[in-house]
DNA sequence: TCGATATTTCGACGATGATCGAAAACATTA
DNA sequence: TAATGTTTTCGATCATCGTCGAAATATCGA
């Protein structure tokens, strides 16, 4: 398969970054990755279809907010955590923390 | 003048906030508000038109990121800061303390 | 009231984005 | 190799957004 690229932490935009997380599907999303460790593969539950939530992973995924990885036929998605929490402190957890407490 | 709207905190929406922040001349709006501690009227320091910069000030005023007064013949501009906090905690803090240290 | 200054609104334009279904690509197993 | 299941890509559509200049609006001072 083609490798899938991850921007290095030190090149992410902080714009790109909120962008990534400004949607309504796409913080479904982070909050469910969140919730589920991290490990939740194409399983996620999204009022979208199959090619639009493919969509929304990659925007996430440039945006060097998710780590995909291939894992038998299927690819774990997981959130970058540790590597945005040390670019861009607190960030990460407070928006996660409100979309817990809001969705 | 006409009445300026904005928003109440309990009916704010973190995709929408995020949406305003998730752009380069907010993020630039909102740290320099930041840094004179929102009493910057129309003499921010962007890079695009008079009407460019109104509209980027109505966007945040939407999303609820700031409050707008008449002063005078100018307006006055500043971060609601303890209000988003109190509805979405962390998030603008650490928002504004990266724009500091990247712009 | 008139003029000057500050800000917004009004089209308009080009670019980007969210969405879908269909088709293609990839990985596993028979 | 063929069949199956998973995910992405493609092409298209419709909406939204950032930008500008010009015109309109608002406020203050002479």
């Amino acid at each position: 398969m083609r490798s899938l690229h991850h921007p290095d932490v030190a090149s992410l935009d902080l714009a790109t970054v909120l962008n990534a997380l400004a949607d309504p599907v796409r913080l479904q999303i982070v909050g469910q990755l969140s919730a589920a460790g991290g490990v939740v593969c194409g399983g996620f539950d999204v009022p979208v279809s199959m090619s639009t939530l493919s969509h929304h992973l990659k925007v996430l995924r440039e945006a060097g907010i998710i780590r995909v990885t291939q894992e038998g036929s299927r690819r774990r998605n997981e959130l970058r955590l540790a590597e945005i929490e040390d670019r861009y402190p607190g960030i990460l957890p407070s928006i996660l923390g409100s979309v817990r407490s809001t969705a």
